[in-house]
DNA sequence: GCCCTCTGTTGGATCGTTCCAATCCCTGCG
DNA sequence: CGCAGGGATTGGAACGATCCAACAGAGGGC
């Protein structure tokens, strides 16, 4: 059979080729101080013609280390993560690493396969991105290998975790709301990915505080854009329509705008709607959500940040990271059409 | 030092505890068969209690192949690039490989890097997503791993491709601006990124086709929201309206129409707008962009497909897959006002 | 002239798998 | 009873890098 598909070279070819051991070819690579600079040059330009490149599964095998950072992110479709990535990559960049990506697809399944995934390559850190399972599960593989997640507090004391203060952000928003003069408020719920149990948590205690325990309404949802769909379309059906919904996400209550939309249904007029995350999306001029700001890419940089802590210095104890929400007040809430006392 | 971080077990750790050879575990691991019901549950308990997991490095070096398809996509915040890798992932799952992502950050020197990082890992081979350099600079790599590019024509023919055709997209949009009246048809560029060259082509050859060579007008732009913006705003500020402007991609057509919303123009009364992808940006009930649908996930099937072809088959020769474009009509096209003769 | 240090270079062991050939044990058949 | 043949198991040689100890040669100091 003619025209095998070529081998990689190796540094042995390399080598061979420049006349010099397979050691210094290594040491030329990594660029060593202490190599003559014909050898060098010689090395390079016999690499150069051979077209090398290092073996990233060799090196990583007798280095005990890969050098790379495993991120699963929940939703490749949700900005919001995109922004987190973004902040990521730059600091891992910074810091001599390279980071790869890896979705879940919303599925607890799939994002566990995708962490094992990860795990056999032996990545150096793991970062988890507003993951759907519990993550409890990879409390026994955190011994071996840093894990942080991002907006999901763990109580696993082996996982870091950063986030904003999703408690606080959704109070942010019931306090907004209750100020404008709003009463009956819903939250769509999305189950407990991600920020979803604080966010509504935080919904259900401010009402309390507001003394609007008996306002307090949730209907099912998700994290996407069909689930505030879904949880919108409750609310109509049940023919008790609040004054103001509240969406887990931006995603989810961009979906419920569209709904209320359909409906025939102004919005603020009729009925307010807020999101969570103010991704460009909520952003958009014709959206224009209130919403709660993370500052998504200050999240991702904190997420290395804290994996370096334990490789670096070793730290051994948990901390869990809180970054501030802020409001951000679109067109999309404004007081009731009739104002309750 | 008490409390050292553990090493993670080998095959040899579970061979010891399961009192066989480390050959036997392999076996195991791989379920082969021939291995007797005791000893298999044996291999499988020690594998358990000491949470062994493969090291995918040695084996991908042994095997000299990695079962992982690297995928390098310019920009995670374009939605387009979202479905497509749905594609992309859910083929690959269905083959027996894992798909790892990484970011291009729109640059092409990050891109390059990126693809380094991939080829590095040894993938058993290289989607490239609507990258933003020259696909030939990675002709030479190409000879190892096979490598196809996604919404880009390759020239070379080692890099095959699959995209929707891009001229025959643009020529429909043109068609469909024409037939409602238009004649003053603009287009905001985006350089040489993915399909913008044969958009562009299309755009030209369609206004020639329909004797609008005169009125053939390109302004500058960019894949992205701020590049849309900017172009809408060399339009505006130009003095020379036109009653109707094509963006190279959804993202960019929506910067475009927020500037036309700022500006206080009426889309469609006083300008129409165009995107291209059909991302669920643009059905967004409040921008119901007209826009041209292509088949995403479709696109990510495809992808690995061919890159299948050349691995399982060995395919020499290059492919250059071409699929269909759909014209999907918003809200955000109408008859100009003043209609031209 | 001898020893020591420093620079530059080298071979061999090693990382954790897979693969192959070799071995061992058992069964059935002539 | 001997032997072929098959199933189950094993040790050792890869794979392609890094790291370490060792060493050659050049000066320098005494």
């Amino acid at each position: 059979m003619p025209d095998r598909k070529p081998r990689h070279p190796t540094i042995n070819d390399v080598a061979a080729r420049a006349g010099v051991s397979k050691s210094l070819v290594s040491l030329v690579m990594r660029n060593a101080p202490n190599v003559s600079d014909e050898r060098r040059a010689a090395v390079l330009a016999a690499a150069e013609e051979l077209g090398y490149r290092p073996n990233a599964a060799a090196r990583s095998l007798v280095r005990q280390r890969s050098g790379v950072f495993g991120v699963v992110l929940s939703d490749l479709h949700n900005p919001f993560f995109a922004d987190v990535a973004d902040g990521i990559e730059e600091r891992a960049r910074a810091e001599g690493y390279k980071a790869l990506l890896s979705s879940g697809f919303l599925d607890a399944g799939r994002e566990a396969s995708a962490v094992e995934t990860m795990l056999q390559l032996r990545v150096d850190g793991l970062i988890l991105l507003g993951n759907v399972g519990e993550v409890e599960r990879f409390e026994t593989e955190a011994k071996t290998v840093p894990i942080v997640t991002v907006s999901k507090e763990s109580v696993s004391d082996r996982i870091d975790s950063v986030g904003d203060d999703d408690r606080l952000g959704a109070g942010m928003l019931v306090d907004h709301l209750v100020g404008l003069g709003h009463r009956r408020i819903a939250y769509i719920s999305a189950g407990t990915a991600g920020g979803g149990p604080g966010r509504r948590a935080g919904y259900e205690a401010a009402m309390r505080s507001k003394r609007l325990a008996g306002e307090i309404r949730i209907v099912d949802g998700a994290f996407t854009h069909d689930g505030g769909r879904a949880g919108m379309r409750t609310l109509i059906e049940s023919g008790e329509l609040p004054t103001a919904v509240m969406g887990p996400n931006d995603f989810a209550a961009i979906g419920a705008l569209e709904v209320a939309d359909a409906a025939g249904l102004d919005v603020p007029g009729d009925i307010s709607i807020t999101g969570y995350d103010n991704s460009h999306l909520a952003r958009l001029r014709r959206i224009d959500l209130t919403t709660i700001a993370q500052p998504a890419a200050e999240l991702g940089r904190t997420a290395v940040a804290l994996l370096l802590e334990r490789i670096d210095e070793g730290r051994k104890q948990r901390r869990h990271v809180v970054l501030a929400p802020k409001l951000v007040v679109g067109t999309t809430t404004g007081p009731p059409r009739d104002p309750q006392q």
